[in-house]
DNA sequence: TGCTAGACTGGGAACGTTCCCAGGATCGTT
DNA sequence: AACGATCCTGGGAACGTTCCCAGTCTAGCA
């Protein structure tokens, strides 16, 4: 019975199985050649002296920390957790921490992350950034995958789930139901996310024939408030749009809250389609069409393609992963009424 | 210009400022005596060349880490994120960072994150513990503070949502509705969780002088599926209890949809209460009436605790603290119909 | 003038690994 | 029998901090 319970080292682990600690480090790490019984004998020691090799040791003597950063803007954003998880299990599953940080949606927090990252020696950095300017992140040092599908970061490896395609594919919903006055709630002005929402559902509606009006995009925060906010101007609305694809759930999802208390009818008056299918989605009345972004999928490119970098099993050329976008119908979708549908504007 | 781009260390800034090592390390760590006019040529000096400590050199000498770990069985289940994120904030406050760890409900998962918190030399551990035993949480080594109020776990701090009291809320609101059948979901058979609630049901339910009847305590998992296959069970059972309290939320507004599918009316014919007021809690239909547990409140409570317990802040006993349980109304409770208004069993 | 306390400072030994290099066996080849 | 080549092993120098201890310098005091 020891007193003072002190920490097993890599060389009581030599003493007791009789070997140099330099013989430990190689068949601890499975590395250069060891004769099987010495193996044997290591390993054994080892494991009755429950041994667990100090990672700070470690990573000081070889520079290299085996975690990776993962900076979000904010994990109690529905969309984020199941992304977490994919790339912690990822990660995990081929020998990385990850550490998580939110960044609050402020660009100081992502630079106080940063430097975080050089403290820790980190491996990589995984990141959905908010504001930051791709050559701060590119001055971290170290290897950095993107989530998202701004330009601007087009020198870094990045994994998107094709927001372009997203507000396409509601909006070809949206036409082919025979909707020809749609509106966009497209995010917080100033928002790059919201900016190619808004580049995005301008392209669309001219693909499809139709005059594209400004006063139709409407700028609210990507939360459920910000739907609530813009269910007060678009029940104002006159003539009011006969349908509204909204920038995330969460905006649609407090939109038809704030819809129903204007006794605006969903779909019968106004048709309402979000994107990142949330789990909240199938629990809204009437249960919300969204087109749906695979999570899991995203975090495990996202973190697969970070750890290939760090590795060095990719090619110099950053990586541009898009995700496919499926449309889940729900309840949420109706044609206009009869007395509604107007002509479509040929320009 | 340089090639490779060497990291800068202690002793850079050192020679550049034109003191010892020692002397920069004081300074940068506020502790022990400097003149003002070394503190601040120090302080420029790093500043100037961004200079980073390195925590694992910091960490190897030191043996402490500043980092603690939290152990959590799901970050995608609503209630975590709010917890996660409340803690990270709090201990962001104090110089410390969290590690994040998924233990997906399995024990064996906890012993590996175990194990990991030994070679990360954690400073600290937050749990909400599926089923790892006090024992070995014990022979971690750090102090740990357990979220949750099973009596098992007495010896840690903990900090618990009073399940006991949320349940006997829950019971409390049905029972001044009139409700004198009540059902409770409880969870899945064997998770401690759902015997707590169970045990609180039934304790409920005979303080108010009903008599318990254990066929109405139903054992389903803790997700939507559960939810929705109790409402099976539920739609069939005749005679049908008039109110049903869930376990968790996420049970609530699944059991919500698969009555709706089957024709029966909440609140009309069954009222619903949940439990946690998760987020989405706000977005079914009827909305949910849930007890409401302060999430970020926990978290920061959780995390204050483990930083006071690891400063050596804290009388020895273990701490219990116990959050307060607000019920929040919303639309899924009403008076049971007047012809289901039985009387009163006596005992 | 000498002596001591106190305020600062510097030097080096840890911390527990990995990495590099040198050296001892063993073996096959000429 | 001599010589590499190959295989395995051990020793010690890093890695970048913190911590301990021993100094130096100044001021205050007898």
């Amino acid at each position: 019975m020891k007193l003072s319970t002190k920490r097993v080292t890599i060389v009581d682990v030599a003493s007791k199985s009789g070997v140099s600690k330099s013989t430990v480090s190689r068949v601890l790490r499975g590395d250069g050649d060891v004769s099987e019984d010495v193996r044997l004998k290591v390993t054994r020691a080892a494991k009755r002296m429950n041994y667990q090799p100090s990672v700070f040791a470690r990573s000081l003597r070889s520079q290299r920390s085996q975690a990776i950063g993962l900076i979000i803007p904010d994990i109690a954003n529905p969309f984020f957790p199941e992304v977490v998880r994919s790339i912690q299990n990822t990660a995990d599953a081929r020998g990385y921490t990850v550490l998580l940080a939110n960044s609050d949606w402020h660009v100081e927090r992502e630079r106080k992350y940063l430097d975080f990252a050089r403290r820790y020696h980190l491996d990589g950095i995984i990141i959905n950034p908010v504001s930051i300017s791709p050559a701060e992140l590119k001055k971290s040092g170290c290897p950095v995958v993107v989530i998202g599908s701004r330009a601007a970061y087009g020198v870094f490896d990045t994994v998107a789930s094709d927001t372009l395609g997203s507000i396409t594919c509601a909006v070809d919903h949206l036409v082919a139901r025979g909707h020809v006055d749609l509106a966009l709630i497209a995010g917080p002005i100033g928002n790059p996310g919201a900016t190619v929402r808004a580049r995005a559902f301008r392209e669309s509606i001219a693909a499809h024939g139709l005059a594209v009006d400004e006063a139709r995009i409407l700028w609210f925060d990507f939360t459920r408030v910000g739907g609530q906010a813009a269910s007060r101007a678009l029940a104002a609305a006159a003539p009011r749009p006969t349908a509204v694809v909204c920038g995330n759930d969460l905006i649609a999802i407090g939109l038809m809250a704030g819809l129903r208390d204007a006794g605006v009818d969903v779909p019968g008056d106004l048709s309402v389609i979000g994107i990142d299918d949330i789990d909240a989605a199938a629990m809204t009345f009437p249960p919300l069409t969204s087109v749906s972004k695979d999570k899991t999928l995203l975090g495990a490119r996202a973190a697969t393609l970070l750890i290939d970098r760090i590795e060095g099993k990719l090619p110099d050329a950053p990586a541009r992963e898009r995700l496919d976008t499926t449309l889940i119908e729900r309840s949420s979708v109706a044609p206009p009424r009869a007395n509604e549908r107007r002509v479509i504007a040929r320009p």
